[in-house]
RNA sequence: GCGGAUGUGGCGGAACUGGUAGACGCGCCAGACUCAAAAUCUGGUUUCCGUAAGGAAGUGUGGGUUCGAUUCCCUCCAUCCGCACCA
C-alpha cells in the first residue's frame, strides 16, 4: 500500500506523551503546510503528454470585496477533487483567476471616488490572502484577472478573429434607458419601472449593438447537450428549453382594410398550432413590429398605448407578467381557409419581437393567454380540439384553454383528425395555397434562442476593438495596435459612460485611409470574459489567446464546479464560445466542460430586532431558554425575533465572514464543514453548532493519531503481519478497506457528504480498537492492523482536511509529504461477507430478519423465513398463499 | 407568466436498479471522569400505546400501479433558482 514499503519506525517519533497529546493547532500548522506546498511548487502543473491530464475548474469569482461562504464551499469541493485525482496518478490542472470587469467597481468608483482598477486590483488582494489560507491546491503561477491588458488583448484579438468569419454583426435593440441620469441601466438597475438611483420612469431606447451570432449554432448546441452524459440533467433540461426547437409553419395572412399608408398586403406570422386555425379569432402583432411602428406615426392612440407598454420594462420576466393588453388597429386579416371571414389585427404588449417573426395568431380556445385576452376583448372563443371521449357540442371552454390531445371539430376538411396529422394536412394546404405569387406557408423550425448581444455602455469592460469611420464605416483595429487600452484619466462624478465623454482616448484616425474616426465606445459584456478564461489558464502567458498545444492536452475541463445560477447562459456562451475558437482554429474541440457539477447554495437563519432592522449573526447571541432557542442582541441585550433561514446577502445581514471562521476554526474545521452533512447540489445551512462539531473532529483525528503512536509496530515490514490478525483486527482491517472503497467512490461521484460520514464511520471503528491506556499487549500483527488503518484514515482525510493530513503523516513518520502520496488500493477479498442479513416481511411489514450464508438457494432461505419464530407467531392461522425472495434482499410471504 | 428543481425524526441528512426508512453528524437525555466546569468517554434517542415482549402510525397533500413505493405515475401545496444588461 505504501509506495516505498515506508517504516512506521518508532524512532522519528515523538515518545513523550505529553507532547503528543497536545492540541492540534491549527494556526502554526495550517501555515507551515501551506509553506512547504508553495516552496515544492506541489501544484505546479506542466502539459505531461506521457500521463493522463485531468483539468479541475471552479467557477472564478468576481473580486466584489472579500470572500464568502459559497466561494468556500465551491473552492473546497474542487479541492477536493483536484487532489484526489492527483492521488489517483492524474496530471491536475487546478487554476485560479479573477472575474474582474463589471458594474460593481464603477458602482463604487461613484460612491468612494476610487478608480475601478485601484478597488479592483485592492479586492484581488484581499481575496487571494482569503483563498491562500484555505490551503486550496492551486496552481497559482497561472492567475491572471480579466481586467489585465494581457488578457483583454487576448479576447480583442479573438472578437477580430470572429468577426472575419462572420460570427460578428450590428444591430438596433433596445435598452433601458434612465432619461435623467442619462445612462443605460441594466435589469436589476431597473426597479418597479424606474431608475435606482434617479428614480425616473425608465425609457426604452434604440442603439446600435454588436451581437455574436450564437444562433447560427442553436441546432448544434442542442443536440451537443446529448453527449454531454456527465452534465446534470436539468442543467441539460433547462439549456434544451431554453433553446427552445420548435417545428412549426410561418405564414402570411392577407391583410383588408389597411389604411392608405400601409404598403403591406399581408401580416407574417409564425405558429405551431397550426391544426388550430379554424379556432383564430384575432391576429396580434408586437409593440415593436415594423407595421406598429408604421400605424403609429397616423395614431395617436396608438403611439400612446405602445409608450405605456414600454413603461414595464425590457426584461421577459416584466413584459410576461404584465396584464395582456391589446390596441385594434382596425385592420383585418382574412383566414387562409375560409376566406370570408376577416379577423381583427390588434397590437398587444405579449407578442414577442425577438421570437418568430413578431406576429401571432390567436387561438382563444387552445392558449391559456389567447383566451384571457379573448375575454377581455370579447372576441369568439370557438374550440376546433376536443377530447376524443368528449361530445363537440357539449365541449365548452370556460376559464381554462385546452391544451391536451384530441380531434379536430369546426374545422372544415380537418374535422375528425388527431392533432399531428391536423397540422400535417394543415400545412400542406397552406404550402399549395398561394398568396401573391408565393406559397402561403411553410414549415419551418424555430428557435427561441437569439442571438447574443455583447455591447455594453460602461467603461469596466474590454474595449470593441473598432474605429468607426465616416467614409470606411466600421473598421477593425489592425491586431498590431492591440491593445485597445482603457483610458486611466476618468472620471465618476457624473452618470453615463466615461468613455464617450473622455477628451481624447475616442479620437482616431482611420486605420484604413486615416481621416478622423472614432473608436467604438462600447465595452464588451462581462459573460464574454467568463466565456474563455478557462481555455486561457492552459496557457496563461502565451502571446497568441492559447497556444495550441497547451489547450490540445488540457482541454477540455474534466470537471467544472459552480453555481446553479450559471446552468444557462454562462454555460451556454461557453459553449457557444468554443465552437467560434473552433471555427477561427484557436482549439480543435467543441464542447468546453466534459463533466458538471451545480452545487447549492449557503444559507443562514436571519435575526430582526424589534425596531424590524435586521442583525448579524456577530451582533446576536442564542440562548437555551426552558428548551426553546432564544435570540438576544449584544448591542442592547434586548430580545431578537429569529428569522427564516435565507441565502447569505448583505441585504439581510446573515453573512458569516470565512475570515472570522479561518482564524477561529482553522481551514480544515471550514472544509470539512462545508462538505459535511448537505449533499452538494443542495443549499446548506451554516450553523454554529456545525461548524464546532466539524473543529471537534479534527481534534478527534488527531488524538487518535497521536494516541495510536504507542501501539504501532516498531519494525518496518509490517504489511507482511497482516495475513494473521485477530478478529478483532480482522474486522479493523475490514472497515478501514471498505471505507478505503466507499470513499473513493464517494469523491468520484462528487457525493462528499457520504464520503464524510464514511470516514466518520471509519474513526469510530479506530476508536473502538484503540487499546485501553498503557495497555502494550498488541500483538505484531493487531499491530500491523492499526497502523495500516491510521494510514488509510490520514488518506481519506488527505483531500478534504490537508493540513490535518499532512501534519498526521508526519506524526506517524511516514516519508516525503501526503500531497505526493499515491491513493491506497482496497483488498478486494476484505470487503467479502460471507453471510446476510436479509428482511422477512409478511404482507409487505417487516416482521422478523434472518441471518443466512449468502451461498443459500432461494429454498434455503424461504424454509428459513417460515420457521422464524416471529414469522410463525404473526402468520397465526392464515394461509400462506406465496412466498417472494429476492436473493441477499427480501423475503415477502403473501398470506390472507 | 414561462422554464427548472426541492420537500424524510427536534435539526442537517442516508437509503445501490422498486426490497429492513432514519446510516453518519448535530442537538438532547442518562451515566463515567472531575472539588466543579469544559473537554473526553459509555449508553440511549422517529412518534404514539405498552413495565416489557410487542403493536400501530410514519418520507409535504390526496389518489394510483405493485407481493412490496422515500423511490414509478397523476393531483394539489410550500419553498428555491433562471428568464437574455447582476455576476
Amino acid at each position: 500500500m505504501h509506495d516505498r514499503g515506508t517504516p512506521l519506525s518508532l524512532l522519528s517519533r515523538n515518545t513523550d506523551m505529553e507532547l503528543n497529546m497536545e492540541r492540534y493547532n491549527h494556526r502554526e500548522t495550517e501555515a507551515r503546510w501551506q509553506q512547504v506546498w508553495a516552496e515544492r511548487e506541489t501544484f505546479r502543473a506542466e502539459e505531461d503528454p506521457s500521463r493522463a491530464k485531468y483539468y479541475v475548474l471552479e467557477m472564478f469569482p468576481y473580486p466584489s470585496g472579500r470572500i464568502h461562504m459559497g466561494h468556500v464551499r465551491n473552492y473546497t469541493m474542487g479541492d477536493v477533487v483536484a487532489r484526489y485525482k492527483a492521488a489517483r496518478g492524474f496530471n491536475v490542472l487546478h487554476p485560479m483567476g479573477w472575474d474582474a470587469f463589471g458594474m460593481p467597481a464603477e458602482n463604487a468608483a461613484m460612491e468612494n471616488n476610487v478608480h475601478p482598477a485601484a478597488w479592483t486590483y485592492e479586492n484581488i488582494d484581499t481575496m487571494r490572502t482569503q483563498l491562500k489560507s484555505m490551503g486550496l491546491s492551486l496552481d497559482w503561477s497561472r492567475e491572471f484577472a480579466t481586467c489585465d491588458p494581457e488578457y483583454y488583448q487576448q479576447e480583442q484579438s479573438m472578437f477580430l478573429d470572429f468577426l472575419e468569419a462572420g460570427l460578428v454583426y450590428r444591430k438596433n435593440s433596445k435598452v433601458n434607458w434612465d432619461p435623467v441620469d442619462h445612462t443605460v441601466l441594466a435589469n436589476e438597475q431597473v426597479i418597479d419601472g424606474r431608475g435606482w438611483r434617479s428614480g425616473a420612469l425608465v425609457e426604452q431606447r434604440e442603439l446600435t449593438q454588436w451581437f455574436f451570432k450564437i444562433s447560427e449554432y442553436s441546432d448544434d448546441l442542442l443536440t451537443a447537450l446529448e453527449g454531454l452524459d456527465q452534465w446534470p440533467d436539468k442543467v441539460r433540461l433547462m439549456q434544451r428549453n431554453w433553446i427552445g426547437r420548435s417545428e412549426g409553419v410561418r405564414m402570411r395572412f392577407e391583410l383588408a382594410d389597411q389604411p392608405d399608408f400601409v404598403a403591406d398586403k399581408d401580416l407574417e406570422l409564425f405558429t405551431t398550432r397550426h391544426d388550430t386555425l379554424f379556432g383564430a379569432s384575432f391576429c396580434a402583432m408586437s409593440i415593436e413590429h415594423p407595421l406598429s411602428a408604421q400605424l403609429a406615426a397616423e395614431d395617436t392612440a396608438l403611439q400612446a398605448f405602445i409608450e405605456d407598454c414600454r413603461k414595464v420594462g425590457t426584461s421577459q420576466e416584466d413584459i410576461e407578467r404584465a396584464e395582456k393588453k391589446g390596441y385594434d388597429t382596425g385592420l383585418k386579416a382574412r383566414h387562409p381557409f375560409n376566406r370570408d371571414l376577416l379577423l381583427p389585427v390588434f397590437v398587444a404588449n405579449f407578442v414577442l419581437m425577438d421570437y418568430g417573426t413578431g406576429a401571432i395568431f390567436g387561438c382563444p380556445a387552445h392558449d391559456q393567454r389567447d383566451l384571457d385576452f379573448a375575454r377581455k376583448y370579447k372576441l369568439n372563443v370557438l374550440p376546433v380540439v376536443v377530447p376524443a371521449d368528449e361530445n363537440v357540442a357539449d365541449f365548452v371552454i370556460g376559464e381554462e384553454a385546452y391544451v391536451g390531445e384530441g380531434l379536430l371539430a369546426n374545422s372544415g376538411f380537418l374535422d375528425g383528425l388527431d392533432v399531428e396529422t391536423a397540422k400535417d394536412q394543415a400545412a400542406q394546404r397552406l404550402e399549395l395555397t398561394d398568396l401573391f405569387g408565393a406559397p402561403q406557408g411553410e414549415r419551418t423550425v424555430n428557435y427561441r434562442l437569439r442571438d447574443w448581444g455583447v455591447s455594453r455602455q460602461r467603461y469596466w469592460g474590454c474595449p470593441i476593438p473598432v474605429v468607426h469611420c465616416k467614409k470606411c464605416g466600421v473598421v477593425p483595429v489592425p491586431k498590431s495596435d492591440l491593445p485597445v487600452k482603457l483610458p486611466e484619466d476618468v472620471s465618476f462624478d457624473q452618470p453615463g459612460n466615461p468613455l464617450q465623454r473622455h477628451p481624447s482616448w475616442k479620437h482616431v484616425s482611420c486605420p484604413t485611409c486615416g481621416a478622423d474616426a472614432e473608436r467604438e465606445t462600447d465595452t464588451f459584456d462581462t459573460f464574454v470574459d467568463s466565456s474563455w478564461y478557462f481555455a486561457r489558464f492552459c496557457s496563461p502567458r502565451s502571446a497568441d489567446p492559447v497556444d495550441r498545444a497547451a489547450v490540445d492536452y488540457w482541454l477540455p475541463v474534466d470537471q467544472y464546479i459552480g453555481g446553479v445560477e450559471h446552468a444557462i447562459l454562462h454555460l451556454l456562451y461557453s459553449r457557444f464560445f468554443m465552437r467560434a475558437m473552433h471555427r477561427t482554429g484557436h482549439v480543435a474541440i467543441d464542447e468546453p466542460f466534459e463533466g458538471m457539477f451545480t452545487q447549492g447554495m449557503v444559507n443562514h437563519e436571519t435575526y430582526r430586532a424589534k425596531a424590524g432592522n435586521w442583525l448579524s449573526p456577530a451582533e446576536v447571541s442564542i440562548v437555551d431558554e426552558a428548551g426553546a432557542r432564544k435570540a438576544v442582541s449584544l448591542l442592547n441585550s434586548e430580545p431578537v425575533q429569529i428569522g427564516s433561514i435565507e441565502k447569505m446577502s448583505k441585504s439581510r445581514r446573515n453573512t458569516i465572514d470565512p475570515t472570522d471562521i479561518l482564524e477561529t476554526y482553522g481551514a480544515d474545521t471550514a472544509r470539512w464543514f462545508m462538505l459535511s452533512d448537505s449533499p452538494p447540489e443542495r443549499d446548506v445551512i451554516w450553523t454554529e453548532a456545525g461548524v464546532e462539531g466539524a473543529h471537534r473532529f479534527v481534534q478527534r483525528i488527531w488524538r487518535l493519531v497521536t494516541e495510536s503512536i504507542a501501539h504501532l509496530p516498531a519494525d518496518a515490514g509490517w504489511e507482511t503481519l497482516l495475513g494473521n490478525v485477530s478478529d478483532a483486527s480482522l474486522d479493523l482491517r475490514k472497515a478501514s478497506h471498505k471505507a478505503l472503497k466507499e470513499v473513493g467512490n464517494d469523491i468520484d461521484n462528487l457525493r462528499f457528504n457520504r464520503a464524510v460520514a464514511r470516514i466518520y464511520e471509519l474513526t469510530n471503528a479506530l476508536a473502538a480498537f484503540m487499546p485501553a491506556n498503557n495497555a502494550t499487549d498488541l500483538m505484531p500483527a493487531d499491530k500491523a492492523a492499526l497502523a495500516e488503518a491510521c494510514s488509510i484514515l490520514v488518506h481519506l482525510v488527505g483531500p478534504m482536511m490537508p493540513h490535518l493530513g499532512e501534519e498526521c503523516w508526519e506524526k506517524l513518520g511516514l516519508d516525503g509529504i501526503l500531497a505526493d502520496q499515491p491513493w491506497p488500493t482496497f483488498d478486494p477479498a476484505l470487503l467479502v461477507e460471507d453471510t446476510v442479513t436479509i428482511a422477512v416481511q409478511i404482507n409487505g411489514k417487516r416482521r422478523d430478519e434472518l441471518t443466512i450464508s449468502r451461498q443459500s438457494s432461494k429454498e434455503e432461505v424461504e424454509a428459513a423465513a417460515l420457521q422464524l419464530d416471529n414469522v410463525v407467531r404473526a402468520l397465526g392461522s392464515m394461509q400462506v398463499r406465496k412466498v417472494i425472495v429476492v436473493p441477499e434482499r427480501i423475503v415477502n410471504v403473501v398470506a390472507t
